[in-house]
DNA sequence: ATTAATTTTCAAAAACTTTTGAAAGTTCAA
DNA sequence: TTGAACTTTCAAAAGTTTTTGAAAATTAAT
């Protein structure tokens, strides 16, 4: 296979992979057009790569930088803003697992987490269904929570280590 | 907070969590509802449980199905089906876990893996950002699904350890 | 200050997903 | 068989998300 196929088809899949995991389509094609070029891009290099608008650019931009996978350079002599993606992908799968835990899974379990304090005659087997089943997702809860810790973790010390061999 | 309540609400933040995680928003609330019933469902009750469609049950308790994470029932003097869910959540996570894990990301890192491949001449700047890449998504992968693996084993510890208590 | 280059915004259009409900299909008791 | 009870299908409607592109805002050079 030569590379622009490679290239087409790798960003056709990350998108794919992207819109799997909630990311929005074209937000991944960005961020895997950034992350397989070796140089910063311009809202135009993305707008022709992708064959996007620039409305389209400008707005899944910005939000690869709030997830805090993508950021703005300036190169030297240029007007325009350049872009580049975090190149390291244990980065940026640790940075969407902490972020997508941080917005979504915290805020949602606190809620459940509150429903087993619900009043209620305990021979009521209504009652007793309903409390046995958010038990259960209160241990479930603590269980993921410590799974994807230690996901970010083990991210963590191969950073460092990594880190180390870099530096000797 | 009232039964009534704590049901409604649990069955609304389990909608939007279900969401979140790539599940549509009824089917998920469908699994709710029969997570917090005591006894097994008709269609016509999730019908008017959560006020929609008869079409759209089916469709969605199938789904559900497909999942393993409900089942049909057969409630004897009954003619119609009834549908209960995995009360284990621990059963139900794992099973969404490995589900999306088979069907979504095992094929997409497949092509993935292969980009590596791509000919080239290894001086050329675009050639070495391209295979680095591929390389880096190479590693992650393999720890996502260790991960993966770890979290899924966890629970089957889980689940036999509880089991063991049970039997006694 | 003016202008040209560039970025940002946002309302409308397009694309996509979900839901409905009526019609078709199936099952089973009589 | 028949027909009532029930389930499944699917085309059209409703709802949601994404994309576009032109206008407004910003920036920087002259």
């Amino acid at each position: 296979m030569k590379l622009p196929e490679a290239k087409a088809q790798f960003i056709q899949t990350w998108g794919l992979l992207g819109a799997q995991w909630g990311v929005n389509r074209t937000m991944a094609q960005i961020h895997a057009l950034l992350l397989i070029a070796p140089d910063p891009l311009s809202a135009e290099d993305i707008m022709g790569g992708l064959d996007i608008s620039r409305g389209n650019v400008n707005m899944n931009v910005r939000e690869l930088m709030n997830w805090g996978i993508v950021e703005k350079v300036l190169v030297p002599g240029e007007r325009k803003e350049f872009f580049i993606a975090e190149k390291d992908i244990w980065k940026v799968g640790t940075a969407i697992a902490r972020e997508r835990k941080k917005r979504e899974l915290d805020p949602i379990l606190k809620v459940l987490l509150q429903l087993n304090k619900v009043e209620g005659d305990p021979k009521d087997k209504q009652v007793r269904a309903f409390r046995e089943t958010m038990q259960n997702i209160q241990k479930f809860a603590h269980q993921t929570d410590s799974a994807l810790n230690a996901f970010i973790k083990s991210e963590e010390n191969w950073f460092y280590s990594t880190l180390m061999k870099v530096i000797r």
